[in-house]
DNA sequence: GCGACAG
DNA sequence: ATCTTGTCGC
């Protein structure tokens, strides 16, 4: 798919905070989402201590879970792990992932935070602003904000706050396990996110689109393994 | 100043 | 994210 220049990756952590700043209005988080027959997931894997990263888009069909197209993308990235800017050490190979894809997918997932970022612009945000597409994120750990525990039975949730503001769902979507963390992306509501992460779920505790680029990478990632 | 901190 | 086997529980 064809991926427009939105701005220069070349940052500093605080030229990156200043983008975010800017970026951040124009994030919309309150578009209801509509019929998603395709979702795409984008995962990362990289091996400890190297800066070659392994990415991975893998578009599912959400009638039955099917792979519909996977593609993927290795590449380096200078940038350092900083809580709140995830998205600038991780875009760059995630989009390159993107930019050959030939089905493009009525929304996509990532495994991190959406809105629920301290200047709430995620990860998910902020590639929903690059891809022009609906996105969500679906994290495993809380950045920000605090929750109750929302009950056992797959489906049950809790709001998400920060401070004021309701920044996204503490999600159960299996039983016996953790839950996840949804929050918008772009182009859609928190609602709309709830909903397509539980349509996406099949058994186990993360959507398949997102549990399948998790496998992808880390397939990949073995096989790229050079001793 | 101290603690927290997606992946 | 990654380093790592078996094991307890739904």
């Amino acid at each position: 798919m064809q991926i427009k220049t939105l701005h220069s990756w070349d940052l500093t952590p605080t030229e990156a905070v200043a983008l975010q700043r800017e970026l951040a209005g124009r994030v919309d988080t309150r578009t209801p989402l509509g019929h998603c027959a395709l979702v795409a997931g984008a995962d990362i894997s990289y091996e400890r201590f190297s800066p070659v990263f392994y990415a991975a888009v893998v578009v599912v069909r959400v009638a039955d879970g099917a792979v519909v197209e996977t593609q993927t993308a290795i590449r380096e990235s200078p940038f350092p792990y900083v809580p709140g800017l995830l998205s600038v050490r991780e875009g760059p190979a995630v989009l390159e992932a993107f930019a050959k894809l030939r089905t493009i997918p009525d929304a996509v997932m990532f495994d991190g935070q959406g809105y629920a970022h301290p200047r709430r612009i995620g990860l998910a945000c902020h590639m929903g602003l690059w891809l022009n597409l609906p996105t969500l994120g679906c994290a495993k750990s809380l950045l920000v904000g605090q929750a109750r525990v929302p009950g056992p039975r797959p489906g049950a949730m809790t709001s998400l706050r920060d401070g004021k503001d309701t920044i996204g769902k503490a999600v159960r979507t299996r039983r016996g396990i953790k839950p996840v963390y949804v929050s918008a992306g772009h182009k859609i509501d928190l609602a709309s996110a709830v909903r397509l992460v539980l349509k996406c779920c099949r058994g186990y505790r993360l959507p398949e689109p997102t549990r399948q680029a998790h496998l992808c990478v880390n397939s990949l990632r073995r096989a790229a393994w050079i001793p």
